[in-house]
DNA sequence: AGGTGTGAATTATTTCACAGCG
DNA sequence: CGCTGTGAAATAATTCACACCT
């Protein structure tokens, strides 16, 4: 397959997230346009991503719903269960524990992992917390294909590196800090804070457009 | 202004992190190098982005650690008190509530708002809930410079066309769609279910031994 | 008509390479 | 010398435009 770039990946998700509503309203056919103002993208954009996998569309009449849904969760290797662990049981863990969107799309953690021995061995959640010595071993016998990194930064490059060393090939990371990880193995970060100092630098930034006047 | 790309203000965040990291180590000077190898980047786009905003190197020897900071911090909007409010009191809520590098980097969580009326007056991480009838006033009072969407996907379109409506100009987004907002409004999105599609991808797309590349 | 699929053009971003300064 | 700052070159991503299908 060839090179297909991670923006392009990441608005198949909000197609499919669109197209999956249009599936329960029992749309049948969205044109690239349609789909494009429910993903905040060009209609161009839509039909060149969707391009890349193959030609699901047809002319004159859009793309069939049901199947372009098929096809994206196909593509995107949703047709399978993960097996998620999550290493760091704080707030950040108990949010992701609670999404019941991850389990809806085939996301499983069933695995809850602490370093802090007075968590090991409480409930969290619904989920008994292991000590964080046992990732090694949890991901030797191949309980696990991705691994969320919730822990303070200080800490997350010493996880990543040994459930990399134990085989773990996907990381989703929700310290602040930019994590190295070898070649084949994939990496994705969550960072809030960089998100809200970008927020405020676009505040800080902003030409004063005169919104809201006061009143003389 | 000139334009900046969002890219490189992501950037200047982990500059930041890293800089005030060494800062606190004593770290007198860091070279471009230095500061890309905590970032997972290069020493050319560290210098790049840098050069957006000015000279602030020493050449021969590097970037003075304290004041980069300084400068990165008036860069980013930091040195003020930006005051938050979060929409929607549900476990993404309490996370950041309980995430203290908010409040360190000069975001204060002051308000937070349900438009369940089970949870309205009770008390969530110190903070009383208050009914999101109320947001509109909130805003048009002058408390809040950005609002955190953390509600369901379905009413997030709804709660930022209102806030934005009464004058918020961004917003931080957590529900998994992408929202429209007029132009001067600042747009954040952290979705964690396209993440984690991501990185499916990357698994499901990986099993042949290819050369593929980590992802960011 | 109406809307896809796609090369070509455009625009954005990253990398290179090196002059020049401390 | 070492390392910055920066044009120029290389890549990547997006948008345009239109042939072509149903």
């Amino acid at each position: 397959m060839k090179k297909v770039s991670s923006s392009t990946v990441a608005r198949l998700s909000l197609y499919l997230r669109v197209l999956e509503d249009a599936a329960t309203d029992d749309v049948r056919t969205l044109s690239s346009g349609e789909l494009a103002k429910g993903c905040a993208t060009t209609a161009a954009q839509v039909r060149k991503d969707l391009s890349v996998f193959g030609t699901f569309g047809k002319r004159g009449t859009g793309y069939p719903v049901p199947e372009l849904v098929a096809q994206l969760r196909a593509i995107l290797g949703l047709e399978r269960t993960w097996r998620v662990a999550l290493v760091g049981a704080g707030r950040i863990g108990a949010a992701l524990l609670g999404y019941a969107d991850f389990r809806r799309q085939g996301f499983l953690i069933d695995a809850v992992f602490d370093a802090d021995d007075a968590k090991v061995g409480r409930t969290f959640q619904g989920h008994r917390v292991r000590t964080d010595r046992e990732l090694e071993a949890a991901v030797a016998a191949g309980e696990i294909d991705i691994a969320i990194v919730a822990v303070p930064a200080e800490a997350a490059q010493d996880v990543v590196d040994r459930v990399v060393a134990a085989g773990v090939r996907a990381v989703l990371n929700f310290a602040p800090v930019k994590l190295r990880v070898p070649a084949g193995v994939a990496l994705k970060n969550v960072n809030m804070a960089a998100e809200m100092e970008g927020l405020s630098f676009a505040l800080a930034n902003q030409e004063r457009p005169a919104r809201r006047r006061a009143a003389c």
